[in-house]
DNA sequence: GATGAATGAGCCTTCATTCAT
DNA sequence: GATGAATGAAGGCTCATTCAT
């Protein structure tokens, strides 16, 4: 039957018809499918050499389908570190949020990346591969990717000011400490990628509070 | 074609022929054009999106001569991380050679590296891109450029292992403080470059040896 | 499924249930919609870069109930010149019936040309696009679209026949001269699309029958 | 050998190097191939359905030889109509140059448009599917396809416009009779492939000399 | 020996067509 | 019966690698 001309139009920009929130539901289950098909991909042979085939075998989904969610390859590895990016930036702003005080909120801070990466292998390899935003310069939020590294690395600036300010923290521009933080944070993860994954959560966390409590506080 | 029956294998092992080792002198030119010419290329646009044609016209040497030289692309990245690599291990080495007391050494380390670094701006760059060889796992030598690496770690190794025998450095897995220690060393260079290599050379050193006096000192 | 064994075939060939004529109505009725869609798309874009969607959506019917009325896009294309063509030989054969003198007939021809592309724009720039059967050989029928123009140019050879006969034409193969009159109709409609459709139907129409006399009348 | 530091730099912009008029020829015999592949590739399937691999292997070159010649596949097609668009041109001032009066300027154009198309078979096919340039409106030279027709109709203007003046040809808007000219071109054209390509030049000639000589000469 | 033109395998992307709901 | 989301084949284009000159 033709489709109806629309009595309902009043409702269009109101409340979404249940089709319409059926179609957005199923969009992103495929999104999620997609992005999770394509960081393990990605993090195994790194962006380039990954192929969309593979991704669209691993996700069970078409080509076809993949493209109705994404624009591009590009577009894809954007949404993993967008997404991946956005959730570290609100454990980062969690953690702030509480409001403890300096030394301990970096111990937080050390126990929540360590969390979070363990808990996302995948990602961790690609964020070890092609992640390299947290380096950039501060580009004035032209690229979204880096304006996410921009925030999180604010938040930990933020932090490190008011550790100097208290006097427990070295003094040093905040802005580097915050990038070496990151840099520990890689550094511990990646040594423990490249042993194995052996070691246990708790392990980690306490090696890089350990790093960190040495590097930064004022003794 | 009949095999030949090589009459002057005799001399294969023998002193090379003048003629052998002008062929081998002029490889050696080639070599190193081809290698300076990559690191460019590679450093600006990144490995996968350089193109071998770009960089055999910056070389001035045909396509033919790049792979007369190297058997392929990957050799050739391979190549001049490996160049490079072996000069940052002498480099290591001359310090750690001259067996100074394991403060003074880490601080002549620092301005060892950062020096290198700032003369060779163009290895940096394409460290920071493609170089994450120095996180790789000690994989018994199979990749030369982890084998390097891991070398570097070694010594440095040793170093902190004086450090931390004689109380001067916090207890803490000596591997882990070298890779802590390249991990300090890239922060500051990737942050001199993000903000369009503005500082000097002494800056940066400063700052490095600032990091990691107050990272690895025992207070 | 388990084939069903098909009781009710007698009906099939008698006479039409009422749900089956309403079913005929229905599909009619859809016919319709997809095809003013994709003339109006193939118009614009052609037939090749014609996106089957872009038509759906025009239409306001799925991409199923297109394919349920038609097997594919080229027969879409081939419906629309076939209902269209079959119009036009419509207008040629009321015009040849009414039994005029030859020129006046050719007058009169004109007229109705020019009357129903300015009627059906987009049709018009789809035969100004894709509309080649009208050169194509009389293939014997075995291509409906250039069957009838064969019908069209038929019914227009008969009218040269006549005025050649009766020595108002110019003495030349009456089917040549057919297949001419088209070409001419065309120059007058392909410039004033080109010129922005900006001329009145009564200006094309005065400009086409000047050419029309001047070419084919014997003076 | 490395590259000498050219000391014929001074040659640079004068003379061509040996080396590079050879280059230069072999691209120009390629280039040929290519367009002579494409052309009859496009004529048999038209532009949308041919396939790049076809005409390489028509070409007997590679896909990247074609690419090193034309940077895709629209400006392949885009060469070949204005290569032969460029000769048609050439023809057309020919004749006008020759200074003959108008009729006979006319006559002499349908020889050498029939000529033209008959010696190019492939490039007619090519011209009736895809040649809709020459009725493309003035738009000021946007488009080169476009312009070179404008070039061609221009000068035909000119013989028409002469003609009128003289008191020879109707009176009629000279664009229109250009164009006009074109269709008729086009419908003998047409209807010898159309037949099978069986009547000889000379007949064709004559044919659209005929229809020529009634649709424009004034009696 | 060096050249650099030629090769062609491989991948991202589109869109006609189908079929589960 | 109608839908329109899902499919996946196909093709334009690139660039690492080779080899005739």
């Amino acid at each position: 039957m033709l489709r109806r001309d629309v009595p309902r139009s009043a409702k269009r920009t109101a409340a979404p018809t249940p089709r319409d929130s059926a179609r957005a539901a199923r969009l992103d289950v495929y999104r999620r499918h997609v992005v999770d098909a394509a960081e393990r991909v990605f993090a195994e042979h790194g962006f380039d050499a990954a192929r969309l085939q593979d991704i669209s075998r691993l996700a069970g989904l078409s080509m076809g389908t993949i493209y109705a969610v994404f624009p591009g390859k590009a577009e894809l590895l954007q949404a993993i570190l967008d997404d991946r990016g956005r959730e570290l930036l609100t454990l980062v702003q969690d953690v702030v949020a509480a409001g403890r005080p300096p030394r301990e909120t970096l111990q937080e801070l050390s126990r929540a990346y360590i969390g979070y990466f363990v808990d996302h292998p995948a990602f961790l390899q690609l964020h070890l591969r092609e992640g390299r935003a947290w380096i950039q310069a501060p580009t004035g939020g032209g690229d979204r990717r880096a304006a996410i590294w921009q925030a999180i690395h604010g938040l930990q600036e933020s932090i490190f000011r008011q550790g100097i300010d208290q006097g427990l923290f070295v003094e040093e521009e905040p802005a580097l400490l915050a990038k070496t933080f990151s840099a520990l944070d890689q550094v511990v993860l990646a040594d423990w990628v490249a042993g194995g994954m052996r070691e246990d959560r708790a392990t980690l966390v306490g090696r890089l509070q350990g790093l960190v409590t040495r590097t930064f506080a004022r003794s």
